[in-house]
Parts: structure tokens; sequence; C-alpha cells
DNA sequence: GAGACTATATTTAGCAG
DNA sequence: TCTGCTAAATATAGTCT
């Protein structure tokens, strides 16, 4: 009885030449894949090195995903530690005020890797963009502040203020990290059986 | 005539957990092999999907290696762009004017992948690292003007700054690699035999 | 249109020079 | 330290559900 010699399920990975990836869907699909992998790399060479990474992606459609990193503790100590009444005279920036919760709503969805979590609160999704959008228009004015100036940076400058803008960064994503932390009640990503999500989740406490 | 029996000249690769890696020298090698493998992927998501990446990764060391990405000429065009003349009113950073030669072995000491040239010029790594201190000392006192207030913020600020202080580094990158790669010549990084090297370089020009 | 799956493409841990 | 090698560990392209 001769066997239907059906072919192989699958061909396997492919060999991809590194360029643009014309197909929309393809291209989308690709997107989450290699950013979800390269979050996941991310983490590993925080972890294992006890290096600060940060990253940031952008889609093509133009959303934000962020990956920060390590030195939570170390940062977070630093930024809301002992001398928090210092020398801030805040007098051109807008108040805006809000509660905890939305905030992890926001930087779940801005967060990659913390799908697990995002999984279960999906519909909350859109309102989130409309926050977002609202909060970007909200700024837009006095958002000047920052950017104006770049264009007219000599060398020198261009590189400090980059070096320094990394450091803020870093001090924003690391208390962003911890206030997510903190409201979710995370010490370890959600148990998830899926392998993909396996490999250690990007929210650690560790080093420094 | 019995053969040695000689072993497998190399057991492979092994799985590791992921953790810290105690050894200073293991951690070190990883350290190297690992963040070049990072920006490559990050090379690799910024083409095929025609998205932005940033990447920084701070060695434990306290270096900075950073990677910028793809819409470098889209950024450029934005923040060097027709309206240059714009309105700042720059009353409170101090001014410092520098010739385009610095710039360059700067960047090439924070660029991690263009170790290709840097190899050519360790020479001058040591002044670049003086540099650089002088520069952050002259810089520390107005330096606070940013990250003063993040302790501040609240949960909504936060997220706000964080995204437009991506942006705005997305923009210092994109200029930074303009000048970079105007200064050097450079369309696509130099010929390298190495195979460590090959996968593309992390300058591009395309796409948006 | 997000996951599951399979077969390959890539990455990289541990060594050796 | 840095480079190269080898083989096992991972990441993922293409498909199908």
């Amino acid at each position: 009885m001769v066997v239907p010699a059906r072919r192989r399920p699958s061909l396997g990975r492919q060999k991809i030449e590194i360029r643009r990836i014309e197909s929309e869907e393809a291209r989308q699909v690709c997107f989450s894949k290699r950013r979800a992998g390269f979050f996941k790399k991310a983490s590993e060479l925080s972890i294992l090195c006890s290096a600060d990474v940060v990253a940031v992606v952008f889609s093509p459609a133009g959303k934000a995903y962020s990956f920060g990193h390590p030195s939570v503790d170390y940062l977070l100590e630093r930024f809301m530690g002992p001398n928090t009444g210092n020398n801030n005279n805040d007098t051109s920036r807008p108040g805006v005020q809000v509660r905890r919760g939305r905030m992890v709503d926001k930087l779940n969805r801005q967060y990659g890797e913390v799908r697990a979590v995002v999984e279960a609160q999906r519909a909350r999704q859109e309102t989130l963009d409309e926050l977002m959008d609202r909060e970007r228009a909200a700024r837009s004015r006095p958002a000047a502040w920052i950017d104006a100036d770049v264009a007219h940076m000599s060398a020198e400058e261009l590189v400090a203020f980059g070096a320094r803008l990394m450091a803020v960064q870093d001090g924003v994503v690391a208390r962003a990290d911890q206030m997510l932390r903190d409201a979710l009640l995370i010490g370890r990503p959600p148990t998830n059986t899926n392998s993909r999500a396996r490999g250690g989740g990007f929210f650690h406490l560790h080093h420094f």
C-alpha cells in the first residue's frame, strides 16, 4: 500500500535577502516576529552582561515600541531617590495630572514583550491610542523646547546632547518600567506555555 | 590501526541560562558578540520592515554604543531642512563651537559597528575619552534642564516625555549618522574580509 | 490576522591558536 | 585580547489553521 507520498509539511525557513519586504502583509508579520526577537535579544544582552540597554522601534505605521532594560533599581533610585525635592523651576511645561491606571495601559501598548499581559486587555487598546494622540497634540506647543535646537547644535554639542538624551531616556524608561511593575505587581512575566514567550521576559530587577 | 579516537573538536554551542555571567572575562566576550548580533538584528529589522530603530547599549564599563538607523534622510530633512531659522530662544545653553573632525572620531567610538573604521584610529581613542569627560563636566551645570524634572512627572507626562525623547533622539542619531557619513564619505561600510563584519553594516540610506 | 508548526538559516558558547 | 572554528541552540520564512 503506497503512502500518498505527501510532501513535506513545510519547506522550513528560507533564506532571504536583507532588503525591504515589498508585500505589505508579509512585512507586517515579519515586523512582529522580529520585533519580539529583537527585544528578547536586548533582554538577554542586558541580563547576561549586566549592560544597560534601551531600544526603540517605530513601526512603519508610526507606533512606537520600546524596550527599557536593566538597571531599573539603580536609575529608579537616582531619579526618585532621596533628593526628590530638588530645584526644578517648572514654569513652562503644562501639568498633565493623571492617575496610575492609565499609565499601565499605555506602557503595555508601547511595550513590546509584555504581550502576555496585553493579551488580557486588548480591548482597552483603542482608548490608549486616542489618549496618545490627544496628549501628543496637547504637547505639540511646548514640545519644541527640545528639538528646536537640534538643528543648530555644533557637532560637539550634538554628541553631548545625544549622550544626555540617552541617559535621560534611560531614566524615563526605568521609571516607567518600575511604575508598570508596581502597578501590575509583577516580579516576573506571567508563566506562559507558548515557547516563544519563554525566554525571560523583559522586566528584570537584577544587578547594579 | 586504531585511530586515537580523538574527541570532537568542539562541543559546539552550549545551552546557558539567561542570568548574569559571573566570569568577568566571559561576560566581556559575550558582550562583544551579542552586541554585534543585537545591532545586526536592529539593522535587519529596520531594513526588512522599513521601521525606525534606535538602540543604545551601555557596557558594564560605562561606554555607550548606539545604533541609529534608517530614516536618516527623512529626519535629516526634518531637522536641518528648509525652516532652519526657527524660533529657538536659546538663552541658557552654552555654545560649544567645534569643527567637524572631532565629531567623526567621537561618533566612531560611540558607534558599535563602525569598528572597521575605528580599528584604523584606535590611537586617538584616549584623546576622545578625555574630550568626552571634559565636555560632560562643562555641561554638568546646565545639563539639569532635562532630567531635573523627570522625577516629578506624572505618569502621563512621563510617557509623553519618553515618546518625545525617543523622537528627538532619533533625530540626533540621524543627524549624527549623516555627519559621520559625510565626513567619511561612506555609502556602505568598508569591505572587510572578516566574516563578523559582513551582514550589511548599519548605516543605511534607504526608505521613507 | 494572530498563533502553530516544521525545516532551515543564523547565532553564538566553549575552545584553540 | 582578539580571531577562527564547530556544533548545538535559537530564530524565523513560509504555510496552514
